[in-house]
DNA sequence: GTTATAATACTTGTATACAAGTATACTCAA
DNA sequence: TTGAGTATACTTGTATACAAGTATTATAAC
């Protein structure tokens, strides 16, 4: 195992957290990072001795890793899946058509509030660029997509959403960190596609609401992926097999 | 705790399950039955107790479901949500979503081996009828849709349905034990509506697809509210509070 | 060298023990 | 009767022990 003592994980985020949770953030890091391999055979033990817990929490750990598809259980331990360009395409699938559905729903109702709510969201995202604060930035950037989805009461695309949010997070901290190193003239764009996307709520314009969506997400999807296969490189990926 | 000694999960689907598995199956049958009323309280261990084993497997089984949403962890202890009518809408909202996405997939790809497939999962399903076997026909319904889902590949779509599957699957489960005893013609129309849907991936004819897809669900969705409706004014329902 | 069998070192699943925290009930004072 | 403070009986989170099963390795026979 790699010897760098450096968490993944925003330690700030973990402050309530129990060592079970702690071991799923961070672990999820490493994976969707590469820093823990594609391919590794992992097993609760392994993972147990590697944090200093005991197999209680890790056990935890993994059967949630395991519904995130980033792991693959075998008859004695595990397979790291983690993600492939194609999963990141999926990923994104998904939250266009829960975001185009839950759109559909808000022009049936009223979204003063929501409007509201999105723009204090989009103007604190807007000082954590200023301060070049990733990891809060892309907290806010999550909080913003889940507000919208949340705006709607519909328990299953919320449910949804949950599931896939933690995957997202990971990814999503990673890119942003590399982008606040390097593309930091991104983040105007990405401030100006949210803006669009808050406009498109307001005015309940279909059109607008589309093309914003999947300018928002060809933007992060493309920045996302570039990230993550030079991640990949780094880490010499490895090709997973389809047991 | 009510003294019945029977189960309502099937047996012999838990023959090489862990204890751990029988305890989820098995409580998430009885919560949405209405066995549990919503608005219980349960704890790990009294759980623990009822069904005689240890904690161990039942924290494990709690994860579960409360990542189900069929309970909702309190600070001490967790309350028993289970379904509403609203609720299984919102199911079926997402079932229409995800399997007209697959269709539009499917429409681009090549079909004959899951029309196939599906053609024989469908004669099966008629042998169940034929005898009755109101688990089995579940089953195998289950098995019809997952298997249109599993054609295209898509992973995170995949997780969706195996995220909603569990509680279709003791919807289905208590819903067809029913209408096997109380509508039996229901299944001609079903086999025909699942023809139908067989007949519209193999002639790409979208507009079927739509028809049948929504005739399925709107017949099965509206049957198992009525049963459902009448399970909860059996176990006289409880209101569940929005924390 | 090859193959069959046995020993060993793993693995997961479950039970149990303990620590730390939270709600409830009880006691005592006003 | 009411209220503050304490004791008690809960709760979850974690560590650890053990059982049963699986893969690997070593050994022995040919």
């Amino acid at each position: 195992m790699a010897e760098s003592t450096e968490f993944l994980y925003p330690a700030k985020w973990l402050s309530k957290a129990s060592a079970g949770d702690r071991v799923i953030s961070e672990l999820r890091m490493q994976i969707i990072s590469g820093k823990i391999e594609s391919g590794t055979i992992i097993s609760e033990n392994k993972i147990a001795s590697d944090f200093a817990v005991s197999r209680s929490p890790v056990r935890e750990a993994l059967k949630i890793l395991a519904s995130e598809n980033m792991i693959q259980p075998k008859r004695m331990g595990a397979v790291v899946i983690g993600l492939t360009e194609k999963k990141i395409e999926e990923i994104y699938d998904v939250r266009i058509l829960i975001e185009t559905f839950v759109y559909e729903r808000l022009v049936r109702t009223d979204v003063d509030e929501l409007v509201k709510e999105l723009s204090k969201i989009l103007e604190i995202m807007k000082v954590t660029i200023k301060y070049r604060d990733a990891d809060e930035f892309s907290n806010q950037d999550l909080l913003f997509h889940e507000t919208i989805i949340g705006a709607i009461d519909h328990s299953y695309i919320l449910m949804i959403w949950n599931n896939l949010k933690p995957v997202m997070e990971s990814l999503i901290l990673l890119s942003m960190r590399e982008r606040f190193q390097e593309n930091y003239d991104d983040f105007t764009r990405i401030v100006k596609n949210h803006e669009l996307y808050i406009e498109a709520i307001k005015t309940k314009d279909r059109a607008l609401m589309i093309q914003s969506l999947h300018q928002n997400f060809d933007d992060v999807q493309g920045k996302v992926e570039d990230m993550w296969v030079s991640q990949q490189m780094l880490s010499k990926g490895v090709e997973q097999e389809n047991d």
